[in-house]
This record gives C-alpha cells, structure tokens and sequence, in this order.
DNA sequence: TTCACCTGTAATTTACATCTTACATGTGTT
DNA sequence: AACACATGTAAGATGTAAATTACAGGTGAA
C-alpha cells in the first residue's frame, strides 16, 4: 500500500546503496523536506524503512534512515486477510466508541 | 500500484467467489456503475482482472469480469528494477516526441 | 552575533484520484 | 409504447493525498 508512489519509489531506490540523513535526502531528491518527511512517514509505517535520531561526532543531531529488506507478497489470499482484518479493527473500534463491553484499559 | 485502494480490495473480494458482470457486481458492491469502471480498469490494466463482453441467453450484452490468480512479489530489487524500467520508458517517449537522436534543444 | 548546518511541525495551496449525475444506446418483456 | 434490464461515456463536483511556504527551535564554527 506504501508502495504506491514514483516519489516513494525513488526514496527507496535512493536508499538502497546506503543509509542517509532527511537533509542529505532531500537535496539528492530535489523535493522539499517537508514532503520528505511525509512520505518517510508513511514507509517507516508499512515498515520498509526504520528512522534513527544520532548525534554526529560533531554533536548536531541528524536523523538517518535505512531501508528494512522487505518482501510483500500480494495474491487474492492476502487481499481476502487484509480485507477480514481491517473489518474486524473497524469493528473493534465502532464498539471502543459505542461503550467498550468490558474492556480494561491498561496503561 | 493498482492494489491502493479499498474500494479495489473489495472488487476483488466479490469476484474472489466467481464471475460477475458489471451491474450486478455494482449493485453488490453499492456503488455506482461508472465508478466501478473506473476501479475495473485500473485492474484490468494491472493484469488481475480480465473482461469479456457476452451474450447472455436472452441476447443481451453484459459484461463479465473476473479474477486473474495473481502473485505480486515486492522487493527492493523490483521495486529498482521498475524505476529503471520507468525510466526507459519515458526517456523513449522523449525521443518520440523531440525527433530521434541528433536533439539540439534549443533556448 | 551571525552564518551554516540540522530536526521538526503548522498552515496552506495545488493537483489528482475518486465519485456522482446525467445522457446516449440497445434488447427483450408486458 | 412503456418498462426493466443491460453497456458505455462525458462532465462536473468532492475529497484527500501531495507538495510548498513559513515558522520555531538547536548546535558548532567564523
């Protein structure tokens, strides 16, 4: 689902022969950092990318990313399971909104 | 890149029992006909769905669709691989349209 | 202190996919 | 003829993802 944009793509393809910084990234993109970080954003949640704040040797703080080796398979199985499981986390959260049953939120 | 959108999910979960054609999966589907065009063409044109226009019994035209077993497999090599291919593709339209070889881009 | 880097996010605008309404057309049944 | 089906396309409204601009920080070096 994450996979579903030339931009992310390119990021990915950028990504590949090593890890970067967001700044660096964007130059080597040309898009805006703002954009940069959306798009992160939404490949760190389908998790094909991991984001790590650091400190570089000289103390400024600069966040790198790396791709996760991933491997989506897409067939009519994993389509059918997709579509249960997001029926079900709609379902689950209809009744969090309705008054939760019984539900004891831990935290 | 066809598989984005739940709508789409959910054609292929209806046609995942067996062939329908376009108004009753419509009807099912509760959604208008020329939407659903649209959604059946952007499957058509990633090869998960094929159409065929019959003559039913009676002698009227509807069109059937149903699904192609697909296997999508999603790494970083294909996802480099597509960008390349990508790029072939546009640079050869480019030359299409600019006049073969020999460009002097001018201004 | 100012400059040159960096990380973030809020507020908009822009562009595009999505979706509806409406129309043209055809066939068989009442 | 009017009705109930069907396929198909053209236009226009709607919604949302994508993208830019503008801000608020923070560090180290000249």
């Amino acid at each position: 689902m994450a996979v579903g944009h030339p931009q992310r793509l390119r990021i990915i393809a950028e990504l590949s022969s090593g890890r970067l910084h967001v700044s660096e990234l964007a130059r080597r993109l040309g898009i805006s950092r703002p954009l940069l970080y959306m798009h992160l954003q939404r490949l760190e949640e389908a998790g094909m990318v991991t984001g790590e704040l650091e400190l570089s040797p000289e103390g400024k703080a600069m966040k790198f990313h790396e791709l996760v080796p991933f491997r989506v398979h897409v067939t009519v199985d994993t389509v059918l399971d997709a579509l249960r499981a997001d029926e079900a986390a709609k379902a689950a959260e209809a009744a969090d909104q309705e008054g939760p049953d019984d539900v004891q939120e831990s935290k």
